[in-house]
DNA sequence: ATGGCACACGTTATAGCGTTACGCAATCGG
DNA sequence: CCGATTGCGTAACGCTATAACGTGTGCCAT
């Protein structure tokens, strides 16, 4: 389970984490919103609103590379600053991690070069164990 | 100099290099249709068909978590895999940079989950030190 | 040479992603 | 009570990318 029911969420921003706690891969925002026609959405803007504050509040991930979503498989507080994903573009499945020694590495270079980084994107897309075995290329 | 006149690209791969070059930043690929218009672009898909061969070639990045597109500054020929970005969200300059203790890392996760990598994306968005100092925030 | 193939190109239309702008309602601290 | 903030809903729009069609050109194996 990655939402212990936040207390502070809304109503649409828990309709939309539950979406994408139930999906098993990433989501696009029109996806999502397609899912919660029943729930009463009806604009893109009433997810991308839901998943900007999710975001904030470290509960999602945004896949740059895919332009997708997924919920933050971490357990609440032990967030690291950078995540990195592996992305398989042939099943979907999305691995969520960290490595210190990554994170290192680019904070020197963001110290030396006295850059103010907001957010950092690590993102590998290829096949996935299974999806490399399974096909027949 | 970017760009040492690549024998085998064809005319529409060497305007859409060419603008990169002249460029300061990224550029996103409506605005190089919009820039080749005079050399007789009028279709997006003219852009992307150039920029898809030239990021084969190696010879442009694009950029994921802003949706552009750079002349890679790196002498042909002495590629990393894995290029990282600093990208200042005021100013719009674009770092490149790569790192070998990243790489390792990166490399040491996709071995040992058998991930097979196409791709690999690292940015860091954010303030480069002039506008994080020049800004009264 | 000619038929088949691969590739670059051009055009139209469409799909997919994201934001701007407006107004309304609830909440909270002064 | 009032103003500020925040969330919500709707409509319209703009930006990003690809699909699906057809054309022409060069190559080369038959």
């Amino acid at each position: 389970m990655t939402s212990p029911s936040h207390p502070e969420l809304t109503k649409n921003q828990t309709l939309v984490l539950k979406a994408l706690d139930k999906a098993e891969g990433p989501l696009s925002a029109y996806t999502i919103l397609d899912r919660l026609r029943d729930d009463g959405f009806r604009a893109p803007l009433q997810v991308y609103r839901a998943l900007g504050k999710l975001q904030e509040f470290g509960l999602v991930h945004r896949l740059e590379s895919i332009n997708a979503f997924v919920a933050c498989c971490q357990p609440h507080g032990h967030r690291h600053e950078m995540t990195a994903f592996a992305i398989c573009r042939t099943c979907g499945k999305v691995d969520e991690f960290s490595d210190m020694a990554v994170e290192e590495r680019l904070g020197e270079w963001v110290r030396a070069h006295r850059f103010k980084p907001a957010k950092t994107t690590i993102e590998i897309s290829g096949d996935c164990a299974d999806c490399a075995t399974h096909e027949h290329a």
